[in-house]
DNA sequence: AGACTGACGGTCT
DNA sequence: GAGACCGCCAGTC
């Protein structure tokens, strides 16, 4: 069985170490989608919220912002108070230091993560 | 089939 | 640094 896109994203986000984060497109990039970072944020966003199991938080967008919005009816703010809770500073506007707290995997490790499972 | 939509991204102003 | 624009991919109407 070949791992749907949906699953790849998934299992490249649950990488994600505690107080890092990365962005939907780097996400998109690792799971093999380069240029599909709107789907990881559609993937994210049927995943319930008050699911711990995958650290969605830890995705943000590529200016280093969370991306805010009316949509989100909240899940938003949760995130926000989630990454406050890991260390990193986030300012009312969702933005934070992207560069510093960035994620980067080695890429040997995604690779068999994917394979494997 | 065609148009619209979105938890996006890079470039230009 | 912020906002406008256009390209991107998959789902929905």
């Amino acid at each position: 069985m070949a791992p749907t896109a949906e699953q790849n994203i998934l299992r490249v986000t649950a990488m994600i170490p505690r107080g890092h984060v990365t962005t939907y497109g780097r996400v998109a990039e690792l799971a093999g989608y380069f240029g599909a970072a709107r789907q990881v944020g559609w993937v994210l966003r049927r995943q319930d919220p008050a699911d711990t199991t995958i650290p969605w938080h830890r995705v943000v967008n590529a200016a280093g912002a969370i991306s805010m919005g009316i949509g989100r009816t909240g899940s938003d703010w949760i995130q926000r108070e989630l990454l406050l809770e890991e260390g990193i500073p986030v300012d009312q506007a969702g933005r934070l230091p992207l560069r510093t707290y960035l994620w980067t995997p080695d890429p040997l490790q995604v690779l068999q993560v994917l394979a494997g499972g």
